[in-house]
DNA sequence: ATGATACATTGAACAACGTCAATCTAGCAA
DNA sequence: TTGCTAGATTGACGTTGTTCAATGTATCAT
């Protein structure tokens, strides 16, 4: 059982753990991968933008992003969609419009290995 | 004074102390450029691997890292300077050669605005 | 049905990245 | 000095990333 992918406990107390015993808990070479492709994601500073406006709200839709943000509306929406595949965000079809919100999961595998390291 | 970038103290402490109270420290966009900067040089393969090697050994040549990955000199010497250059290792000229480790304060950085995503 | 709205996707232009061989620089030994 | 070794830097080339206008697709209101 891999236990940087189990993050479904209570964050704090994962954080903590690993913290507390530094380098007991390896990086597999998997890790290193998903690491990296959840880096790549986060590596852009619009990206990191619009995880900062999405926190701060339970949800939001990409009309919204686009009104905060100083670009065109296909490049936010070419943003959305390397967030989506790298797990960082859940977007959701509501009618006409789509609704995005944090992936918790993606975030607290990112937080667990980059805790690790 | 900014909480985030003050890492001088305790790992598990600083990382406890976020995770328990989820979003009381905010990202401020300073922060949000650091994350975005230090992100894009985690953000290929090869560059965590080299971390990986740097956090199993105190310190590591330029020689071993070459010998060790599957890449012309010239390329990680590349990949090299970018983490270099981003804070995230540190590299020490020992007579002709070059002497790296990390650099704890740029991964504490990182791992400090990673945790309070 | 028709039109309007919201968003995704496409295509093109340009910038940035990753890679290597070749070259340059500096320390060390003979 | 002369040469050798270690590593950084450069130049070239193909790949990938960022951006936008234009177009496509689906939903809703009239």
């Amino acid at each position: 059982m891999d236990k940087l992918t189990d993050v479904g406990k209570d964050d704090a107390d994962l954080c903590c753990a690993i913290m507390a015993t530094p380098h007991a808990i390896e990086l597999t070479p998997q890790d290193g991968e998903s690491l990296a492709t959840l880096a790549k994601a986060l590596g852009h500073p619009t990206r990191v933008r619009i995880l900062r406006i999405l926190a701060e709200r339970t949800s939001c839709v990409t009309g919204d992003l686009v009104a905060q943000l100083p670009l065109a509306q296909s490049t936010v929406s070419e943003h959305l969609r390397i967030l989506r595949e790298a797990g960082l965000i859940q977007g959701e079809i509501e009618g006409p419009r789509t609704s995005y919100c944090l992936d918790r999961t993606g975030i607290n595998l990112l937080k667990a290995i980059v805790a690790s390291l």
